[in-house]
RNA sequence: GUCCCCAUGGUCUAGAGGCCUAGGACGUCACCCUUUCACGGUGAAAACCCGGGUUCGAAUCCCGGUGGGGACGCCA
């Protein structure tokens, strides 16, 4: 008997930019699959249409393949049990959905949003746990059956047993076990035919042949549900473990409110990805011993969950940064020459940069000064300056709050959507644009002169234009 | 509110009952090196959440509290 083969899988929602946390989850499942010769898989979870974002799976995919990790099967690369998209499997999910209707494990629900809001608003008052009063669950099934017929809008609900206990032994956490009492009779088929993550990753991973499911601590109380319909479906289940979850400098889920998440924003800076494994590596796993700078490979070598801790690390941008440096004094004079042109000094943004400039600059000389910020991480300048004549730190910190959360809504990042974006909100909150431009001017360049700031926005990037928007703002509300 | 997870300096962590006077790293401070800055070197301040057990002995095991986090969506 030869052992069953290790597969494990990330799947990454793209409905933003390629995460942080994505990065960090990706590596310990690498770094398991090759600590035994097994594969891994990037799986695509594209079921929610409302959040989707065409670009973002082409970023979330350059992103993995930047920061080192190569993967056996994916969408863009296919594979034995493809395709790697969850929006081409949908037959799968309604079959399997449907599967559960007829054994009796799931049921139609005719539930309105409206009434399950109301329910859980009642619920929260009461100071009760929200969940689904399992309204539909005693509906007669041929009933169920003939409304559905009819086309009434419904979703397919898993009927969770009302009693006993689901247990699941966690890889690095030991046995975990809910009462099903506790559980709600969640949803797995949505009323537009799309999945859940529910019923979709558990089909998946069925059907991928994933071996070990190693994914954030947020999917712990939600694994019992998961159990549970393995067992529903007769199947057996994969093994889990939960990692434990980044977290911002006050201890929160880390958020891109309060920490830069973006994989994009840590390649832009300058970060080296062999130095972002190496880091993210160290939270929460170490090789034993004093030894902090390792090579994945060695990471691989000498890989076992026992080494791995729990308690939410926190994740520290100096650090980072003194890790690169060390990375960085180690590289030949060559090495650097190529990295520069590789990362900063590209053909691509250099091409963005000219237009932005070439008007302004009568010899090479002045290049640099006009150019500077663009290639500068956090900017220096006098804070007074920043809100206008007339106008409270408080309220310009608002401002670019309530700004970037525009911006952050654009649906692709061009000079027009910024521009509409900034124009808008101005208007909306009867701002002078000369008095919020500035500031922004200010903000994005470090100066009052600069380039056309939309143009600006646009070639800075979404990445560091939020950083600085942020840092400006935050400095501002403490003022 | 309910359920689940976690708990060593400010931060990342070592520590699997005596090797702990709790080790390393980042950061901080001081000094040295140096025309400056940085690097580098030396040193310092800084932690076992609390209370009960178990044990000859507990940072380490058990229980309870406290604290932090996560989850409770037709989001993943």
């Amino acid at each position: 008997m030869t052992k069953p083969e290790i597969r494990v899988r990330i799947a990454p929602s793209p409905t933003g930019d390629p995460h942080i946390g994505t990065a960090y989850i990706a590596l310990f499942n690498y770094v398991f699959a090759k600590k035994h010769g097994g594969k891994f898989i990037i799986r695509i979870e594209d079921t929610d249409q409302t959040r989707y974002r065409a670009e973002s799976e082409a970023m979330i995919l350059d992103a993995v393949r930047w920061f080192g990790i190569e993967w056996d099967e994916g969408p863009d690369r296919g594979g034995e049990y493809g395709p790697y998209k969850q929006s081409e499997r949908l037959a799968h999910y309604q079959k399997w959905a449907k599967e559960l209707v007829s054994k009796g494990h799931a049921y139609y629900c005719f539930c309105s949003s409206e009434r399950l809001a109301g329910l859980r608003k009642k619920q929260t008052e009461n100071k009760l746990p929200p969940g689904y009063d399992r309204h539909c669950r005693t509906l007669e099934a041929k009933e169920a059956l003939a409304r559905v017929e009819k086309g009434e809008v419904h979703v397919i609900r898993f009927k969770v047993p009302s009693s006993g206990v689901t247990s699941f032994e966690d890889g690095i956490r030991g046995k975990v076990e809910f009462e099903n009492t506790k559980l709600d009779d969640l949803v797995i088929l949505k009323a537009d035919g799309f999945p859940t993550y529910h019923l979709a990753s558990v089909v998946d991973d069925h059907l991928m042949k994933i071996s070990h499911v190693i994914r954030g601590e947020e999917w712990v109380s939600s694994t019992p549900k998961h159990v549970l319909l393995y067992q529903a479906f007769g199947w057996e289940p994969p093994h889990f473990t939960h990692l434990n979850l980044l977290r911002n400098p006050d201890k929160s889920k880390i958020s891109k409110r309060k920490h830069p998440t973006s994989i994009l924003y840590y390649k832009r800076k300058g970060i080296l990805p062999e130095v972002l494994r190496n880091f993210l590596a160290l939270m929460g796993w170490n090789p034993g011993g004093d030894q902090e700078i390792f090579s994945t490979e060695e990471m691989i070598e000498k890989f076992s969950w026992e080494r791995f801790s729990l308690g939410g690390p926190v994740f520290d941008l100096t650090k980072l940064l003194w890790m690169n440096g060390q990375y960085l004094k180690k590289k030949s004079d060559f090495e650097w020459v190529q990295l520069l042109r590789q990362n900063v000094f590209t053909e691509d943004y250099l091409l963005q940069l000219i237009p932005l400039v070439k008007e302004r600059v009568c010899a090479f000389e002045e290049f640099i000064d006009n150019t500077s910020f663009f290639f500068n991480g956090d900017l220096k300048y006098d804070e007074a300056v920043l809100p206008p004549k007339g106008v409270v730190a408080k309220d310009a910190s608002n401002w670019l709050v309530e700004l970037l959360e525009k911006l952050e809504g654009l649906q692709s990042w061009t000079v027009e959507h910024i521009k509409e974006a900034c124009e808008n909100y101005c208007k909306e909150k009867e701002i002078k644009t000369k008095d919020l431009f500035m500031t922004l001017r200010i903000v994005i360049s470090g100066g009052t002169v600069s380039p056309p700031l939309f143009e600006t926005i646009h070639v800075l990037g979404k990445e560091m234009t939020r950083r600085r928007m942020r840092l400006a703002s935050d400095s501002l509300k403490k003022r």
